[in-house]
DNA sequence: CGACATTTTGAAACGAGTCAATTGGGGTGG
DNA sequence: CCACCCCAATTGACTCGTTTCAAAATGTCG
């Protein structure tokens, strides 16, 4: 009965704090014993144009959703751009319920494991229990809303507010996903290149890597890599 | 039964044209008696931070949606952008369902009628009704569907290309919408600012007058302020 | 008609993109 | 086990598009 809890709570640490929190969960289908699927890393979960068979939630490893578009253009590139990075407890292919097709690409970053859940059960489970039905529309409008602060990142911020909030977004949703512990220090391993990174915040890669080099000399971060330490989270929020 | 008529068609389109089709709809409702609501030039038909009682579908008019965000930065400006327009036969409020909340405001560009449907009696129709609630989700999705394909605009276009991708996307909803008329020199009337547009594209003001003047120079376009007559549409199509 | 908002246009400054070269790491094969 | 290769990341110099600041023109509403 009660608005899920989960996404519910995310929304309102985002909207609390400022920061653009950049996930989507789905908690009550936990009990039901959906089947899962390894994919490796580098391998497509789905892609686009598929039709839509399931909903797939992160069971762990680590997910990025490419979007591809014909350029207005027929002649000249098709833009495609990073449009998601999704972790442990975060659900994939909601894009898809509209075409019932596949609207991005989804690749995993590292070795994953997701939990697959028909379209055709979920819809009748839905229809069968309110709360399931209230945490799926939950769900989606939090993923509707996460596309939208991306939007209003990339429409409003500077190379060095998007990369710093990229940063602080990360961070959060790993102390979520996993280790609830410290606060100093976080210690993150980035898994996506600094080309996936520059694609989800519209920016090269040479930028990211740039803004990265300069948010370490200004002791905001340290950097060694893919590895990255928050050292003063204030700085990084005061971009 | 049938997968989301309106919705679905709408983004097919969009996927085979190439350019970025932003919009969403919801008619399975059509039959329900729900209430009607006036709003005036100008007026917000709610608030971000207001308690979500009801989706919206407007009837006639149309709206701006704003988000903003407190800017990373306490001390700073807070982050504000348009985030969408919307015109007749789409649904505003679907953000707001994750977190109760609304997520942004809406305002009315010009005097506008909506419907209003209460989530209180929506959530339980859906749960009757499996194309109604197929179609609510449809409907979610595409606004995902729109969202991530805004991101994608402000990531990855030069202005002369967002620009002339808002035209046609604002045309190809004028004729879904409304007169599904001839092909050649179709006349538009925006509703909006060049700061609205500039705001939703990612640009300045300035920097979409000068694009409209620079398009208009070149022959793709009519333009008298806020008449614009779309001349060669291919030629705004291969920006 | 007058006050105010919107739009247009110009010139200069800045941020990010582009091109290019170098460094570092991880994996494979000799 | 080391050498080599490939991919990722870093850094620099230069270019270009967009923003910024400013002023004038146009439109709108009371």
């Amino acid at each position: 009965m009660e608005p899920s809890v989960d996404a519910g709570a995310a929304a309102r640490r985002a909207a609390h704090n400022g920061a653009p929190t950049l996930h989507v969960r789905f908690s009550d289908a936990d009990a039901i014993p959906f089947p899962t699927r390894t994919v490796e890393r580098g391998d497509a979960l789905y892609c686009a144009g598929e039709p839509l068979r399931s909903l797939y939630t992160v069971q762990s490893g680590c997910f990025k959703t490419v979007a591809t578009f014909p350029s207005t253009d027929d002649d000249s590139a098709p833009h495609t751009q990073v449009t998601g990075f999704h972790f442990a407890n975060e659900t994939l292919g909601l894009d898809g319920v509209c075409t019932n097709r596949h609207e991005s690409d989804a690749v995993a970053l590292e070795p994953s494991v997701v939990r697959i859940m028909p379209v055709g059960i979920l819809e009748p489970l839905c229809r069968e229990y309110a709360a399931m039905q209230h945490e799926l529309l939950a769900i989606m409008s939090a993923e509707i809303v996460r596309a939208s602060r991306l939007a209003l990142m990339l429409g409003t911020m500077p190379a060095r507010e998007r990369v710093a909030a990229f940063l602080l977004d990360f961070a959060e949703r790993l102390e979520a996903g996993a280790t609830p512990a410290g606060e100093h220090a976080i210690a993150l391993l980035l898994p996506m290149t600094r080309a996936d990174i520059g694609s989800y915040l519209g920016l090269e890669l040479e930028t990211v890597s740039r803004t990265l080099s300069k948010l370490q000399r200004e002791g905001a971060i340290g950097l060694n890599g893919r590895q990255v330490r928050i050292v003063d989270r204030s700085m990084l929020e005061h971009q």
